[in-house]
DNA sequence: GCGGTGACGGTCG
DNA sequence: CCGACCGCCACCG
């Protein structure tokens, strides 16, 4: 593939990067992607996902740790996905990152 | 080309 | 914990 990827291919790509079991942030999604500061951007790019993609969009949730689409919307179906595979989500749509975020390796230090 | 919109995030009160 | 603000920027009418 000799083209650049495009900005969503890169967004993608990163998701593609969570493993089974973990969540991260839209934020998280755009610093591994490369674009620092632009989470917005993230889930510009996940909504406009085709159904039956095979990229892992319901690891990605905000930073409060909450899924942030609307039941309707899809964020039953993304309740259902992260409990099927071990992420315990409750009531409130609310994922525990202090014990399933997934941590990223940020250059060199991180904390 | 302009302005409203939004699957966000950090800060402040 | 929650809501209000503001910064951010690609998309779309």
């Amino acid at each position: 593939m000799g083209l650049a990827p495009t900005t969503y291919q890169k967004i993608y790509q990163a998701v593609r990067k969570i493993p089974r079991g973990r969540v991260a942030t839209y934020g998280d999604v755009a610093r591994l992607a490369g674009y620092p500061g632009r989470a917005r951007q993230v889930g510009y790019a996940l909504h406009a996902l085709p159904q039956g993609s095979s990229v892992p969009w319901h690891r990605i949730i905000n930073a409060s740790g909450r899924i942030s689409l609307p039941p309707e919307g899809g964020g039953l179906e993304q309740r259902f996905r992260l409990m099927e595979e071990g992420v315990p989500v409750d009531a409130g749509g609310r994922i525990k990152l202090t014990e399933f975020h997934f941590r990223i390796r940020r250059k060199k230090g991180l904390r």
